[in-house]
DNA sequence: GCCAACGTTGGC
DNA sequence: GCCAACGTTGGC
């Protein structure tokens, strides 16, 4: 499984700067069961992540992190003041997961979303793809390293 | 603010 | 099980 994945956040409602701030963060909310799937069953600890910003101008890869806590039940799901409640999951038999993740390290240079467009080694890569709403997401190997060492970050890998 | 893409819901 | 209606995402 892949070891590499993006997640987005939209900057007004979690930046990256508030996970460095915070330290490390449990990733709540997530409604999709694509993304559930991808929390509950294959992120590891460990494992790195591109934290993404979107609906910004203009969207952008902000920094890196790691998962801290493989996937556990989203207890969102059944707090009803919460945002995020849904009647149908059971705490006996949880519908929603979440992770954890703890910053790593700035980009620097920020890499924005033209900028990626421009880059032929990410062509085919799932976030560049037209209507790719998906909220988390596996990166290949190879668009990962690219990323980071563009970045600034490829002594990190 | 617009709207294309896509996921979900619910009637049948 | 189909599919129209609806809601959301997210770039532009």
């Amino acid at each position: 499984m892949s070891k590499f994945w993006l997640v987005k956040s939209e900057p007004h409602v979690y930046p990256f700067s508030q996970l460095k701030e915070d330290g490390q963060t449990h990733w709540d909310g997530v409604r999709n069961y694509q993304a559930r799937n991808f929390m509950r069953d294959s992120m590891k600890v460990g494992d790195l992540v591109l934290f993404y910003h979107s609906n910004t101008k203009p969207p952008h890869i902000a920094g890196l992190a790691k998962i801290s806590k493989e996937g556990y039940p989203d207890h969102t799901s059944w707090d009803i003041n919460s945002n995020y409640f849904d009647a149908k999951s059971d705490p006996d038999s949880p519908r929603w997961f979440m992770v954890e993740i703890e910053p790593i390290a700035d980009f620097s240079p920020i890499l924005d979303l033209p900028t990626l467009k421009e880059m032929p080694a990410l062509q085919g890569m799932a976030l560049l793809a037209r209507g790719q709403r998906l909220s988390v997401q596996p990166v290949e190997p190879e668009h990962f390293s690219i990323i980071c060492n563009a970045g600034g970050l490829g002594d990190l890998l």
